[in-house]
RNA sequence: GGGCGGUUAGCUCAGCCGGUCCAGAGCGCUACGUUGACAUCGUAGAGGUCACUGGUUCGAAUCCAGUACCGCCCACCA
């Protein structure tokens, strides 16, 4: 049977991938299987957000996730992979909304109940598109555990999370200012926000001293609202429109400037309201007038200030950030032509100092990019301090360990400096807050399952909290509440805790942080051992590819995969670049990929070609070739095995690409021709073992990388002739993974071999460099020295490979006489002459030969110069300075050979 | 204002708990293609003061300090 008729000349992942995944899944590979006794591994998937399609980012966290989970799997351990999505609250709820206004429809014209039944909709059909890119990706996921957020189990966890921290106290409802985003109408947690710097102005303005004979303003407008006013207090601000809400003006208590102004009164502007100066602290003398606006309802530093003067709290914004009655004249007018308007009329009053540009940082609502407002109003809030102690300590103390390593400080500092986390979200979408408030004695009653009483009175009047909570509330119960917690399920018992949360470093405060705070309040464990994070995928601009981008489509996975292949794209995403680092994906390496995918395809299609036949019973001891090639491969395992134990996913599948192409492919299947296709039976039986076992062993090692190909490959090996019958089991995906075998390791023969191949090289170079006809068989004397046995031995590879006359090669120990008319070659202790009739120019070999020479001194100079500092002899490792008497006596003989060429 | 990451061949990136790394890969480039797996290929080659400055050390791309750019995160200076 000829190559062809089995396999495709080149590798199309458009033949295999769908087959292979569905092999996969209906041999129900991704379940775990339970092994008594053994510690499974478990990871529970990000679960990505339901807003719209998956994009590289996804394919990212897949193709890490995947190969950790297939490697564990092969090690035979309980493997589960539970997979699942996100409600993501108002992310959805904005991208529907959004929807709804191309229909010119709002929420508000739909209602609760329809608006979330648009919801739904949209759900549906991008579960669907989520799950069949995951599956195109070829993640090896239990689907039958899939997780939905808002499903029942999630949402009663959601619940007994709740009830649990509202009677603990940790929950608690309160009025404050809080980050409001005026679009969404909602408030939002501190990490909602997005600061932006943009470029804006500061304008200075006079705000009158009542007293000295001014007893108060006149009408706004008309021009002479502060005629007869004698003493100002000029501020500087960048948001005018807020002095309508100011209930003080604060100065440095220090501040000689207006130490005599303190505890007199300042009027406002457009309302004519008398305001106090006090002193505080907060304020920075150098900074503008060194006199601040006091606007409590308006800026948390006010607030704050406020708090400690006791100042009245005045809010003139409504919830769409409209001028609400509090702004007097203002009132109903939107802000930005509010601050134009007042800004108008503050000049009309000759109260206007001046205006300045000014660069300054802008909260903005991280979904809907609106410039987020403080606000004061009321909400549901979750004590921090506690559950942050124990997250700092978990990780302190060295139960959950982060990757990399400088991210636990970035983690730290974070749960260091935390501040109370507002839960409400005056949202439709999203678990409804389990509080229902009492008519009638006004009390709190929180419970697991709805209440039909007042837990305080008795009364029946009871309603429900309209808001819902925020998302990352029921994405912080994640690892637990996918696994049937708060049941004691059998997979909460068997799973819980997970082993690693794998995921971008972008969500280690929304998410991670609070998993584990949640973990090891709810569970009082931590809810996994190890924190992975990986880098961001950036596109040509260097932006973080998200779905909130408006072209975002340009980056769904499947149009790498469609083009290149699942595995070209997995394994670029887990080769090219380190933990913690994000990276641009370059086209050319996902081609490179591609192009790997098609050698390995090949190697095994030759492989598979010659193992048409049933083993035979004669088998030939293994050569140099062989003892080399399986040295390598099971130098390659240990490597390999003990990387992706470190967590370094990127060097192994290097590792594992170089030795496949540059060793395998490149040489030894090179020499195994010659046994394959020579008249020794017994040799080609011995060749053919050596690459049954390489490649399939490599298969094993390479199947997380490139799980598709491998499995296809590794079919169609282990079901050949001379292959099968060897108790391959049944599918890659579950055979063993490749452990180091030290036996096999051979130093001696990788030596012996890195020698034949420099030879070769050597040999290869000359004809190259003399253009010598590359069909043309030469002449070759080797002067090898000791080395001659084994060169000898290798002199069908040698000839072969370098193309020289196998009855013309020439290996001796000694020179006896100085062939004339020859190339001379120097490798290491070995020397080479080419007696390339008519080939050779006398003055050129010279010049080479000159310049060889002068390489080697220099090499003896500067290893001589080491050995001869004595700091370095006495210091240096004893075997440092070995190698360094090796490299000079080496270095020496070279210049010795190279010299006597020359004579 | 703090903190972090990056700066290595033309391009995209490895290497970085110091010693055959007088630095590697892929792509690109140059020359050549004999060969019964592969042109998504093969062979050979050119190409880098490892951003800069100083320090530690017998020895530094690799450790320390500083500088310069680029990027990111955090932060209530109006």
């Amino acid at each position: 049977m000829s190559p062809s008729e089995g396999m495709a000349k080149a590798y199309d992942p458009r033949q295999v991938e769908e087959r292979i995944y569905r092999f996969w899944e209906e041999g129900g590979y991704f379940r775990p299987r339970m092994v008594p006794g053994r510690a499974p591994f478990v990871i529970t998937m990000p679960p990505p957000n339901v807003t719209g399609a998956l994009h590289l980012g996804h394919a990212m966290t897949a193709a890490i996730e995947d190969l950790m989970t297939r490697w564990h799997r092969m090690r035979g351990e309980p493997t589960l992979w539970l997979p699942g999505v996100d409600h993501a609250g108002i992310a959805t709820q904005n991208v529907v909304e959004r929807e709804l206004a191309r229909e010119g429809l709002t929420r508000h014209d739909l209602g609760r109940e329809r608006f979330l039944e648009r919801v739904w909709q949209w759900v549906y059909t991008y579960r669907a598109r989520i799950s069949d890119q995951h599956r195109r990706l070829g993640v090896s996921c239990d689907w039958e555990r899939e997780r939905f957020t808002l499903d029942e189990g999630l949402s009663r966890a959601v619940r007994v999370a709740f009830v649990h921290l509202f009677e603990k106290g940790l929950i608690y409802r309160g009025t404050r200012l809080v980050n409001w985003c005026p679009r969404c109408r909602t408030a939002i947690s501190d990490l909602e926000v997005e600061y932006e710097e943009v470029p804006s102005r500061l304008w200075f303005i006079r705000y009158p001293i009542l007293g000295d004979g001014w007893n108060g303003p006149g009408t706004w407008g008309s021009g002479r609202w502060a005629e007869g006013a004698t003493r100002f207090i000029t501020v500087a601000t960048t948001r005018p429109e807020t002095l309508l809400g100011d209930t003080a003006v604060a100065v440095h208590p220090k501040d000689d400037r207006y130490r005599a102004l303190v505890g007199r009164q300042a009027v406002l502007p457009g309302v004519s309201r008398a305001i106090p100066i006090v002193a505080d602290v907060a304020v920075d003398p150098a900074f503008g007038t060194g006199a601040v606006k006091v606007t409590p309802g308006h800026d948390p530093t006010d607030y704050e200030i406020g708090e400690r003067h006791g100042l009245a709290i005045v809010n003139v914004l409504d919830e769409d950030a409209r001028m609400n009655e509090e702004a007097g004249p203002y009132a109903g007018l939107e802000l930005l032509e509010c601050r134009r308007r007042i800004v108008e009329d503050l000049k009309r009053e000759g109260l206007l100092e001046k205006e300045e540009p000014y660069q300054h940082a802008v909260g903005h609502c991280q979904r809907c990019h609106t410039v987020v407002e403080p606000r004061i109003s009321t909400q549901w809030f979750v004590r921090m301090r506690p559950l942050a102690d124990a997250a700092i300590a978990a990780v302190r103390e060295g139960h959950i360990r982060i990757i990399p390593e400088r991210f636990a400080k970035i983690y730290f500092d974070w749960l260091e400096n935390i501040r109370d986390w507002c839960i409400s979200r005056q949202l439709w979408w999203g678990h409804r807050i389990p509080v229902w408030y009492c008519d009638d004695c006004g009390g709190y009653t929180s419970t697991v399952s709805d209440p039909t009483a007042c837990a305080h009175c008795g009364s029946a009047r009871i309603r429900q909290d309209e808001d819902v909570l925020d998302t990352w509330f029921s994405s912080g119960l994640w690892p637990f509440s996918t696994l049937g917690w708060p049941e004691d399920t059998p997979d909460y018992r068997a799973f819980y805790p997970t082993t690693v949360r794998e995921t971008g470093y972008d969500i280690l405060f929304f998410w991670v942080a609070r998993e584990v705070m949640l973990g090891l309040e709810m569970t009082g464990q931590v809810p996994y051992r190890v924190v992975y994070l990986h880098g961001l995928i950036r596109n040509e601009h260097g932006q973080k590819i998200s779905k909130s981008m408006p072209d975002a489509e340009r980056y769904d996975p499947l149009h790498i995969i469609q083009e290149y292949g699942a595995d070209a794209l997995r394994f670029t995403m887990t080769t090219s670049s380190t933990p913690g680092n994000d990276m641009n994906l370059d086209p050319r390496r996902i081609e490179g990929a591609r192009n790997f995918a098609n050698k390995i395809w090949n190697a095994t299609r030759f492989v598979v070609s010659n193992f048409q036949t049933a083993p035979g019973t004669e088998r030939a001891a293994p050569e140099l070739p062989e003892r080399w090639i399986r040295s390598r491969y099971h130098r390659l395992v240990g490597e390999v095995n003990a990387l992706l134990e470190e967590y370094q996913f990127g060097e192994a599948g290097r590792r594992l690409y170089d030795f496949l192409w540059s060793e395998f492919c490149d040489w030894y299947i090179e020499v195994s021709k010659l046994r394959l296709y020579g008249e020794d039976p017994a040799r080609a039986e011995t060749a053919r073992e050596v690459l049954l076992e390489v490649l399939e062993g490599s298969l094993r090692l390479l199947h997380p990388f490139m799980p598709f190909v491998t499995e296809e490959l590794w079919q169609h090996l282990t079901r050949t002739p001379f292959a099968a019958g060897r108790g391959y089991g049944p599918a890659l995906i579950v055979a063993p993974y490749p452990e180091p075998d030290t036996d096999a390791l051979d130093p001696q023969a990788e030596a012996d071999f890195e020698r034949v191949k420099e030879l070769v090289r050597a040999v290869r170079n000359a004809r190259a460099e003399r253009r010598v006809d590359p069909s043309r068989w030469i002449e070759a004397i080797v002067v090898a020295g000791r080395h001659a046995p084994v060169l000898r031995s290798q002199a069908e590879v040698l000839s072969r490979l370098a193309r020289i006359a196998p009855e013309r090669l020439e290996i001796v120990e000694e020179r006896t006489e100085r062939p004339t008319e020859a190339v001379p070659l120097v490798v290491g202790e070995v020397e080479v002459f080419l007696p390339l009739a008519g080939m050779v120019d006398i003055a050129a070999e010279r010049a080479r030969l000159q310049e060889a020479l002068r390489a080697a001194e220099a090499e003896i100079a500067r290893v001589r110069a080491k050995l001869e500092n004595p700091a370095f002899v006495q210091k240096a490792p004893p075997e440092v300075v070995e190698k360094e008497r090796q490299r000079l006596a080496r270095a020496l003989e070279e210049a010795e050979r190279l010299r006597a060429q020359m004579r």
